[in-house]
RNA sequence: UGGGUUAUGGUGUAACGGUAGCACUACAGAUUUUGGUUCUGUCUGUCUAGGUUCGAAUCCUAGUAACCCAACCA
């Protein structure tokens, strides 16, 4: 028996470790390569985590490429929201690089693919070229632009970069195989003719290359060792091999796992863009997206999310992960930093009769788990605010709150009991007279009670209003893509709970941007960044497990 | 109905011919001044049918199911 188990290898690693071993490659180089035209989502953070993850534990160093070939969708905001999301995750690229940076190189590769003999300028519209591409099942064929001689295609391609075509009039292609049974090796289109502004390349160009001639090429450029994708693009695997044999360029090798599905979301750009320029959500970071931002907004962890990309590991079938996992790793994380406050999210007012004091200053942990974290100081007082729900005027048997006659410990201060409720003419409970047992303070109780409950709350005369915003999924089902009908038909209504008027301990008007809290037995939170001045708003990352809730559903 | 990829508990993932393991979830219990945390334990699995072998999740054969490919998107 081994005495620290070793964790098994994912088959990309595998794969490195051959490599590796074999003397193939002394380092190894990876990239990850978004293309800018949409904000970062949980789906990427796998990528981010396994490229980065992979030179980090090998060797070597990870590329940033912009893979920004298709100037009418990308822009310089998705750059800037990327760089900034990956760094956040905590990874440093090597080079900052863009497809674009190649655009000449890629055209010279084009003429040498043209001298070859191997690609043809083709006047066909698109949809001829659909219809003679064939289906699956039926071999596609080829037409009379195919024909044309080197010369010719030299001539034509140069003018299509000059300019002289308009948008859809030509086409660059490779000559391959019309009858192939992957439809992208029927002479896939190369280029083609967008007189579009480009982020970076302004108007220097009005052709530009497809994804299948430019991501290869600049893997092949950037010396890329072992460049992975998912698995929707192991058709292309074949042409991308093609190109770099016809090329003769560096031989990077493309290697394919499935993309991770998450529970009760959604994960694609399309939707994604749908649910903001529609309304459901309110914007790309709200926190109820799937995307990086949001989940920073929300007060996820970088740590957190490493992790749960760790634990769900990279294979390549089919898979559908419970968000559950996700909230696990979360909780594990902040309850081993977030620091310990009390706020009354729904208050009831409670009277301690025989508390004649002006008040004192109890002692409070800031985090139980952490034992450098250190206390703080909470005026205890005559009139309190705990929570509605924890108090029940006939409660069922296991219920260790409050209740008329029953006993609990406010945290960190005294036990109290119910004597009296007090109701208004709708028979609502308005107040609680409770009486406290001075010999039951925290740290020198001698009274000898023992409760099972332990209650949050804050003193009515220092606590300070503070905004709540409470968010469960955004969905109703688990599989969301794999439901009936549109996916918009499963938005959970109730995916955002405001409460605007909370009570929360003094202390928290000291709160930063990067804090982490725990609410105790609330859940974890953190500041919203529309918090402005005195006016505070908490992001509720993650409810705490609750047991109780669960036991009485 | 062409080609490609994948099938292991509820979920995700290991086992590379030799005791099906780990994590999450669920359930039960202990501890607890958070019904949190921590700790202990329990349940549940090799797509199907044949075959090879002393021995098969793993190899072979035949099925079945799911996903991907016919964008001048990536």
């Amino acid at each position: 028996m081994r005495m620290s188990e070793e964790k098994s290898l994912n088959f990309i690693e595998e794969i490195v470790e051959q490599d590796l071993a074999s003397g193939k490659y002394k380092n190894i180089i990876t990239r990850f390569p978004p293309e800018p035209n949409g904000y970062l989502h949980m789906g990427h953070a796998t990528s981010i985590c396994l490229n980065f993850g992979l030179t980090k534990k090998y060797g070597g160093y990870t590329n940033l490429r912009f893979d920004d070939t298709n100037p009418v969708t990308e822009e310089t905001e998705y750059v800037e929201s990327i760089k900034e999301d990956v760094k956040w995750l905590g990874f440093e690229w090597k080079h900052e690089l863009y497809a674009s940076d190649y655009f000449e190189q890629l055209y010279a590769f084009a003429v040498k693919l043209i001298k070859k003999g191997l690609a043809y300028v083709d006047d066909s519209t698109s949809e001829e070229i659909a219809e003679q591409k064939g289906t699956p099942t039926q071999p596609g064929r080829r037409n009379q632009y195919a024909e044309r001689s080197i010369d010719t295609n030299l001539e034509l391609f140069v003018q299509m970069r000059e300019g002289k075509y308009a948008d859809g009039s030509k086409v660059l292609r490779a000559k391959i195989d019309m009858a192939s049974s992957n439809m992208l090796m029927r002479d896939p289109i190369l280029y083609r003719i967008k007189h579009a502004h480009h982020h970076r390349t302004g108007d220097n160009w009005c052709i530009y290359p497809m994804y299948d001639f430019a991501h290869g090429q600049s893997d092949s450029i950037e010396n890329i060792t072992h460049s992975i994708c998912t698995l929707e693009f192991i058709p292309h695997r074949e042409l991308y091999n093609w190109l770099i044999k016809e090329l003769d360029i560096y031989p990077s090798h493309q290697y394919e796992f499935a993309r991770r599905n998450l529970t009760y979301t959604v994960m694609s750009k399309r939707k994604l863009l749908q649910l903001v320029n529609e309304g459901f959500v309110d914007g790309w970071d709200d926190p109820r997206m799937p995307t990086i931002s949001a989940m920073r907004r929300r007060g996820f962890t970088p740590a957190s999310i490493r992790e749960f990309c760790d634990k769900i590991g990279v294979a390549k079938r089919e898979n559908l992960v419970d968000v559950g996992l996700l909230e696990f790793c979360v909780r594990e994380d902040l309850n081993k930093i977030a620091l310990r406050r009390m706020v009354v999210l729904d208050p009831l007012k409670i009277v301690i009769t025989n508390y004649d004091k002006e008040g004192e200053v109890v002692l409070s942990e800031n985090n139980p788990e952490d034992a450098n974290s250190g206390s703080r100081e909470i005026l205890f007082g005559k009139e309190l605010f705990i929570e509605r729900e924890d108090f029940m005027e006939n409660p069922p048997k296991k219920f260790f709150r409050l209740a008329p006659g029953q006993m609990v410990r406010l945290k960190s201060a005294y036990i109290i009991k119910c004597d009296e409720v007090v109701k208004d003419e709708q028979d609502n409970v308005i107040e609680l007279k409770c009486t406290y047992i001075p010999e039951s303070k925290s740290g020198s109780d001698t009274s000898g009670i023992h409760v099972k409950g332990t209650l949050h709350w804050v003193n009515a005369t220092t606590a300070i209003p503070v905004q709540i915003n409470l968010y469960d999924r955004l969905f109703t089902v688990e599989d969301v893509d794999g439901a009936e009908g549109e996916f918009k038909d499963y938005i959970n209504k109730n995916s955002l709970q405001v409460i605007a008027n909370a009570y929360a301990e003094p202390d928290l008007r000291n709160a930063n941007m990067q804090d982490r809290f725990q609410f105790l037995r609330k859940g974890y939170f953190c500041l919203d960044k529309n918090s402005a001045g005195e006016k505070l708003i908490f992001n509720r990352t993650v409810t705490l497990k609750d047991t109780w809730a669960k036991a009485n559903k």
